[in-house]
Order: structure tokens, then sequence, then C-alpha cells
DNA sequence: GAACAGTTTTGAACGCGTTCGAAATTGTCT
DNA sequence: AGACAATTTCGAACGCGTTCAAAACTGTTC
């Protein structure tokens, strides 16, 4: 996977205008003890098993860290800020999801049931933070944050993401003389895929979110039939278009430094 | 959530757990004098000069009490939260931009063209805001919010929008032979698009959001061809499965009650 | 051991959005 | 006019996220 540098685009945050430009990944820059870890594990774990038994907002950081018996300032010592303690839910819950979703997969050779097994493979990962996904999905849309999907700070659970599409793709069995190029990108515009059904999810309030779920029901047997029909000659054009504008607008956007290859002939 | 009442979701709030769900909407219930809809109308106005002046963080609701010559809590009194100071913001954006693009439109009859102005239109419009874009943005990406694009308190706003686009559509000369189904649904299609864009363009960094404007550029001849080839039969299925999940998945969610009105100003 | 330079921890304090009881004002009815 | 209720205004106070100077701890060197 390794493809080279991220653009380092440190100097994008609002607030500050003197950020030494060193620990904005998330709290700290360097673990120097063992004890120094030890307890920003255990505000980590307390903060997250708090989010989920009250929610996010409900959630004080005064309460997270009586309960990891240490002081509020200490909490702040590892986690700058309240939303950082989010960034590893969230890294933990793209692995489970991976995992999860390649187990299932297992033996699937359909292109259109292995995507839809990845999507709700998602939706029950993340069922249970479904009540307060609100909360902190309303942090991660801020495109100054580091939370937001297409931060920096995001990358690697986002390549983790899109890694496991590929893996959707790689083991089903496409039709063939499918585009190149254009089967090169699908890993990422499959990612998107699931940031939409995210958004759809974010927003759905039935039971279950039962809504969301015959979504994907829906729409992935869609999206197969569309990369299929890709092959047709009255396609190219649009095929053409759209592999520009994926290219040009939205790999660039996720973090992506242009690995395309010179259009030979 | 498709079918019957809307759920009054006063008890998704966070903060409060005993709100009488009589005033959600805005601020207030009913305006009951003059002085009082003054009193309002100045804090509103004091409030989106100082957002624009300072940014919507930056602006605190002292700042705006002091500067507009009341209380905070008279301010409260008004608006339930800051956050409703947006709205007001939000609704009148949407005017002016109908306004701007129908009157850029005129005379244009190729639908891609059109589309593009109105497209432009929008982004000319909300310019002078971009700055700040990103903090607001964060508000309206909560589902429970009100701000949110799809809640019921923004329908009026989203009504106009989808109104214009209903207008692009039909200044155009479009091919003959469209599928009457889909057109009816091309004006919500196209709000969605106006979505993804505003999305785009809330991330956009570069200068005078440059790449924004080009992505519009690239993507409306798109779908103005994505429309035209629609009517070829091999997409004949596509065009059917789409349509259905506009209507079954996208519709209900933006809350579409089928009500149509016929353009009376 | 003492002295010293980190690193880690503390808790009081700040500024903010928001709440609330009460005061001031306005409107209504006799 | 006075009496009474409704509306509007006020500002102190609450809880929260966050900051910061100082204390406590740790490891290293004589």
């Amino acid at each position: 996977m390794g493809s080279g540098d991220v653009e380092s685009a440190g100097d994008r945050n609002e607030p500050g205008s003197a950020v030494p430009a060193g620990e904005l990944a998330g709290g700290r820059a360097q673990p120097k003890t063992d004890k120094s870890e030890a307890t920003r594990a255990l505000i980590l774990e307390t903060a997250m098993r708090m989010f989920q038994e009250r929610g996010y907002e409900k959630t004080t950081m005064r309460a997270i860290a009586a309960e990891a018996g240490v002081s509020v300032g200490n909490a702040y010592y590892y986690f700058s800020a309240k939303e950082f303690l989010i960034q590893g839910f969230y890294d933990r819950m793209t692995y489970d999801h991976a995992a999860d979703a390649r187990a299932r997969m297992a033996g699937v050779k359909d292109f259109s049931q292995r995507l839809e097994i990845a999507l709700v493979s998602w939706l029950d990962t993340a069922a249970p933070y479904h009540e307060f996904s609100a909360q902190f999905f309303r942090t991660a849309a801020d495109p100054t944050s580091s939370l937001s999907p297409f931060s920096n700070e995001s990358h690697p659970a986002r390549a983790t993401a899109v890694e496991l599409f590929r893996d959707v793709l790689q083991g089903s069995e496409l039709a063939p003389k499918l585009d190149a190029e254009l089967v090169e990108l699908l890993p990422d515009v499959l990612w998107l895929h699931l940031m939409v059904v995210v958004l759809y999810w974010v927003f759905d309030r039935t039971e279950d979110t039962e809504r969301t779920r015959e979504f994907v029901r829906r729409s992935t047997p869609m999206a197969a039939r569309v990369i299929n029909l890709s092959r047709y000659r009255i396609f190219r054009p649009i095929v053409r278009d759209a592999k520009g504008l994926i290219q040009d607008f939205i790999l660039p956007t996720i973090g992506k430094t242009a690995v395309k290859q010179p259009p030979a002939s």
C-alpha cells in the first residue's frame, strides 16, 4: 500500500496562530515512560466507556477525570481537547470493521454480495454507537477539525478502510474487460459509498437503523450494475468524465497524492 | 420517517429534558408587539454583522447583546440558542441565491449552462461567508439540530432552492423523450448536487474557492450528459433503479410530502 | 545523599453558552 | 384612573471546556 508522503498541511487550524506544529496529531508527542502510557490509556478507556454509557455531551471532562482518578488538567495533558478522545474510538472502530468484514466475506465471490457484506458489517460494528454518533458526527463535519474523515489525521483509518474495499474487489469475480484505470479508482469510490451510507445512517431514526440497511440492500446491486455496464461503448465518454472527476477532484481532497499514471496512448 | 406525522423530535435534544415542545422552531412562538419584533430584528442583524466581522465562535452572546444594547437574557428570550441566530442567515442567503441565479439565467436556454449558472451563483452569494462557513457547517451537520439542511425547520429554504432547480429545468430545451417521472425527480436531485458542491466548498481552501468552481465547471456538463443518455435503452434498468432509490430513500429523508405548487409569486 | 532538568500532575481560575427568578414594562378590562 | 395578567427585560449564577502557573514526581549526574 505504501505510496508516498502526505502533504504536511499543518497550519489549517483556526484557533491558534502560534501552534507549535509539533503535536497536532492527538494529544501528545511521545510517550516518555510506561506509566505515562498507562495513564493515557486509562483516560482513553474511561472516556470511551463513559461515552457509550451516557453519550458524548453528557460525559464531562471533569467526570472522566474523576472516574479515571486523575485531575482534569492531567486529562488535558494527554488529550489537548475533548474531541481528541474520539479519535481513538474512530480508529478502533475502523479496525474492528475491517476485521469483521473480511471474516464475513470469506468464500463469497460475488462482488455485489461482498460489497453489501462490507457495508452491513460497518452498520453492525457501529450499531452500539448510533445513539451518540450524531454528537461526534457534528465534530467530524468540521473541516478544520482533525476528526474530519478527510483530514490528514484520519489518513491511517481511511487507508485501512480503502484497503478493505480493495479486498472486496480483489476477491470478486468481476467481469473481465473492465477499464483497468477505473478499477484502480474503485476502492476509493466505494469508500465514498460507505461515507454516504454513514451519512444516511447518522440521520436514520428508524428501529435498528432498518432504513439504512434497506438502503444498502438496494444500492449495492445498483452499484454493481453500474460498474458492470461501464464496459459498454456508449458509456465510454461518461466513464472518462467520471474518471477525470474522481482523479482531479475527489482523490486529492481525501489526501491521495496523485499516483496517477500518465495516460498512455 | 416518510409517512404521516413528523414526530415532534423534541426530546432528541441533548441538553434539556423538559423542553416545552412548543417553540422549537427558532426562538419564539409569535411576535406579540411591534417593539418585540424590532428587538428581535435588532439582535439578529447585530449578530449577523458580527458573525461576518469576527466569525461565529469568536462572537459571543455577551458581545452580541452588548452591541445590540440589550441583556444576554433578552437575546435568549428571542433566540433560545446561539445556533438559531444562524437560521435567519441561512434563509436569507437561500433567498438571495435564488434571486441572483434567476437573474443570471435569463435568456440562457442550454440546460448545462443554466445549471452551472445556478451553482456558480450560489458560490458567489456564499463567498463572503466562506471563512466562517466551517464553523456553522459543523452545527448544520448535527442531525438533531434544526439547522441541518434535512431538518423540518429548513424546509422552507430547501423548498425555495428546489424550486429554483425546477426553474433551471423548465427554462431549458431538454431532449424530448426523457422519462417524465425522472424529470419530475430532477429538481431534488439537482438540489442534492448543490449540497455536494456545498460540501466540497466548505472543505475547499484554495484561493477564491477556485477548486470548487472548477469542480462545478466539470461536473455540470457531465450531469447534463448523464441525463441526456438516460433515454437510451441500456440505461433503462439503471434509470429505474435510480428512480426507485431516490423515491424510496432520498425524498422521504429530505421531508418530501408530495406537495407541489405552481410557481406563483 | 544533593542538585538539577525534564516530565507528569494538580486544581483554581477564565470565558463561554445557557438558565432562571425576579423586576420592569406593556396591554386589557372595568 | 386603578388592578391585574401577560409580555419583555434584566443580570447574577451554573456547568461546561479549557488554560496555566505551580507543585510533585522521575531520572540523571556528581
